[in-house]
Parts: C-alpha cells; sequence; structure tokens
DNA sequence: CGGGGTCTTGAAGAGACTCAAAGAAAGTGG
DNA sequence: CCACTTTCTTTGAGTCTCTTCAAGACCCCG
C-alpha cells in the first residue's frame, strides 16, 4: 500500500518524525523558548496518517487539537443538501479544528489528502493552553484574522478570476516549503475538489482551465500546476500591490 | 444637524456616554474583573461620531483599536475596480480595526452609518494588552473565527439564500439588543449597500427583494425589515439546527 | 484487458449582469 | 413650508456567465 502511495505523492512520504520542533511551523513563530517547551510538553507524540483519512468528522463531540507538520489536509462542510463545501487547505504549520464553538460538535470535517504528519493536543487543554500562553494566542487570533481576510478576498469574483486566485495561493504557500525550482507543483486535488472550493461546478472549472490554459497563465493536468505567466496570473487574481507585496492576504 | 438626524435615526440618539462599562459589549464576556479595569483604563474616553464619518481609511498608516458601544459601523474594502466590497457590519459591543498584518497599512476602511459611540485604545497598545490578558485575546481569537465561519457560510449560495442568511443574521443580533416587539427592525443600508455586501449587482438585489416580498419571507422598505415568515427565512437561509440552534454561526 | 474515477466537450436553460429610463423618497435651500 | 435636487428604488429588454444533463475520452490501477 505504501510502496504505491508512493509513486503518486513522492513529495510526501511517511518520514519518522518525532522530534519535529514546533516552533519551526507558523502560528508558534515568535514565541519565546520557555513558552514553546511548554507547548511541546502538551502535545502528543506526532503521529502519521495515510492519505484519504478523516482527523475528525462534522458533528464529532469530542476530538483533539492538531499542528500539522507534514502533508496536505483538507477541511470542508458537508451541507444539508449533500454538497460539500471545502473551507480550506491546512499545510505544514497549519493548526486545525479550531473553532468558534469550542464546546460544540465540530462544526466542519477534516481529511488528510496525502500521508500526513501531525501532532494533537487534548481538546480540552485548549482554552488552558490559550489562557496561559498569549503569545501563542496572539498569533492564532491573528491567523483566523488571516482566515478572515482570504475568504472575503476570494469572494464577490468570476471564476476566472477565483481559479486564478486560488491557484496563486497554493503558489505562494509552497514556494515557502520549496527551495528549489517550482516549474512543476505537486497539488493533490481534482477539478471537482476546485469546484467544491470556490461554489463552482466541475464542468464550469474545467472550461475555466482550458481557457486559462489557451490564454497562456498556467496549466493544471495530472495534479501538477505549472504557472506560465506569474505576472498575467497576478493580474487575474486582483494582487493589490500597494499594500502589502509579501503577503498574498493583502489581495482584495 | 443633529435635530434633523433625529427623525431618520430615532433608535440611536446621541447619549452623553462616558461610563459604559466594557463587560456589557461581546468580545469581553467571560473577562474577569480585574482585566477589565485593566481593560478600562487603557481606553480612551468614549467619542460619539456622526453618521457617514470615517474611523480610518484604507491605506491608513495610524490609527487606533475601538470597541463599539452603540450605532452601526460598516467595514469596506475599495478594490482596484472602484468597487466597493463590505467585508461586515459592526454592532454595539464589536471590536473595529483588527487585521491580520498589525503593521501594515489598513487593508479596509470603516465608516458609521448612523450616529455612534466608540471607545478607542491606542494602536501601539494593541499587541501588549492581547499579551497581557489572555482570556481577552482567547475571545479574540474566537471571534475571528466566527468571522471566518460567518464568511463561508454566506458563500456558494444563490442571491435569494444570501439575501436570507444577510436578513436573518441582521434579525437575529438585533434581537439581542431590543427587548420589545421586533416587528419592524431598523437597518441603516440601502440596496445598493446589500449589493456590495453579497457581490451582486443593486438591480438583482432589487428583483431578488420583490421575489422575496411576494413569496411572503420578508419585506425591506424604508429602512425597516419586516420578517413575515420566520421559518421560511430559516430555510432559506440555510440553517442547521442539529449543530448549535443558539447560535447563526452554525448555519453552513 | 476491464473498470472506476477523472477529465473533456456539446447543447440547452436558468440566474445574474448591463444598459437604460422612469418613479418614489429623502435631503436641501429659499 | 414648498420647490428643487439628489439619492434610492423599480421595471424592461437584451446579453453573458454559469449550470444542467448527457455522453464520450482518458488514464491509472487491478
Amino acid at each position: 500500500m505504501l510502496a504505491r502511495l508512493k509513486s503518486r505523492y513522492v513529495h510526501y512520504p511517511m518520514p519518522d518524525c518525532n522530534h519535529c520542533a514546533i516552533r519551526d511551523y507558523s502560528p508558534c513563530s515568535g514565541v519565546p523558548e520557555a513558552l514553546l517547551n511548554r507547548l511541546q510538553r502538551l502535545r502528543n507524540k506526532p503521529t502519521t496518517l495515510q492519505p484519504k483519512t478523516h482527523l475528525y468528522r462534522q458533528g464529532d463531540v469530542q476530538g483533539q487539537f492538531y499542528l500539522l507538520y507534514n502533508g496536505w489536509v483538507m477541511l470542508y462542510k458537508t451541507l444539508r443538501t449533500g454538497k460539500r463545501h471545502i473551507l480550506r487547505y491546512a499545510l505544514p504549520g497549519d493548526f486545525i479544528s479550531l473553532q468558534s464553538d469550542l464546546n460544540s460538535p465540530m462544526n466542519h470535517s477534516a481529511q488528510s489528502l496525502t500521508p500526513s504528519i501531525l501532532c494533537s493536543f487534548p481538546r480540552r487543554s485548549i482554552i488552558e493552553i490559550m489562557e496561559n500562553m498569549p503569545q501563542f494566542t496572539t498569533q492564532l487570533a491573528l491567523l483566523s484574522a488571516r482566515y478572515y481576510e482570504y475568504q472575503t478576498s476570494i469572494s464577490h469574483r468570476s471564476a476566472q478570476e477565483s481559479i486564478a486566485f486560488l491557484f496563486l495561493d497554493f503558489y505562494e504557500r509552497i514556494k515557502l516549503y520549496e527551495q528549489g525550482s517550482i516549474e512543476n507543483i505537486f497539488l493533490p486535488i481534482t477539478q471537482e475538489d476546485i469546484a467544491d472550493t470556490l461554489g463552482l461546478t466541475p464542468v464550469h472549472v474545467n472550461r475555466t482551465l482550458r481557457l486559462l490554459a489557451k490564454q497562456g497563465v498556467l496549466e493544471f493536468q495530472h495534479q501538477q500546476l505549472k504557472v506560465s505567466d506569474l505576472s498575467a496570473l497576478y493580474e487575474l487574481a486582483g494582487y493589490e500591490p500597494y499594500q502589502n507585496p509579501s503577503s498574498l492576504l493583502s489581495i482584495i
């Protein structure tokens, strides 16, 4: 099973990683050593996860908090109509399973897209952690604000613009982890996933992708993204350079 | 000037309020007495604001943080194309001007819709406040998560559904402040505001409102909202009762 | 070689947009 | 208090984007 996966998820092997340092990952950046050690002590041992595995499901009452070390995890909601609404894609460093109402059952599900490595925290200790580690909590608050800004940025847009925005976001985030060439970027998602992320139909996503390829902006085939014209992509995505060029989140 | 305003903004007079207790308002609920007193000491004296006045504008470098005591404040972005994207409507208790990048210029503008009362905090002290008042920061993190969940809930929807969702949200929030009858709810917004909130054209908002009135769901005229069929409104908005009936945010 | 999932393409239809113009309500000034 | 101006709302006609339904192609994997 694992051997077979490798061909496809070549970027995401299953390393034996029991000592990943929390400080390497985003929501904890800027947190002093002493606090980190306290957080390290609270967490459980990192665990690995097969692809297409659920961390938790919408409606689950208990559960844990997770810090993603390696791999891709998709967060989504299932609507009454049966439709799937993908909320976001967690990449290494992302904090998973925070929701505004901590005591309610989970309002969304989390599923791995690739083999993944995470460490977990007991759910009941989250308030305690937050109230005792204000610098961590501050990062968490700002991170939530980022998600909010991202969500507002991607709305009110045509299919072409929102697809461009999504791919540009992937491009920028992957760039943080890949030091080598980023000619071809592996994205473990299908056209249907894109559709469920942006609220479009798979058919229309397909047509729009064909159009973007024809226009020489980007190609997305066999889970490989190739950006042909980065400035055109920025243009389509509506990048606003005057604000904060280093951050995608200043995109309107 | 004020006398003239009164006829229209009868719900939002300009009281002389120098001693509003912070604890009455949402982001601080659950914060212990001692912390509240510290927060009270940090804030400036509450100020009043005329309607249609900007607290700050997109691109401003300095500024302050605000806690809204009374009135409506609209947060919006101006896109390169000149279009306006309304992010949210702040009501009493809302914390205003938080953004993910604290050191960048503001990525959005804030404008009062009614006469309003706010108290402000010096911007440079926000990190200090957050890191020294973890319980306050925790509330702030959860609040940001709420905004995020709200934003995801309102997307991927038809015009009718998203308008229903928006009005239901207003309805639920106003209900918290009005103890009496909520037959007619005053909303200081125009159809164009609704359009800019949901990413629709004013023309289509108008047609959809006519349709909703014809269907006997709700009427919105002269800034007065009258909900005729609450359960139909819940149905249209896609309320998911199995999660957390008391919170709009469990709506998908 | 066969089968399920994914991608591609066509044709028809619904939802939302644009342009345009008129009517109603609110704000302004004499 | 009335007449004027401005903003907001309403309606129609035509167009475009996106969806729906359907069928076939491709491709990975057994």
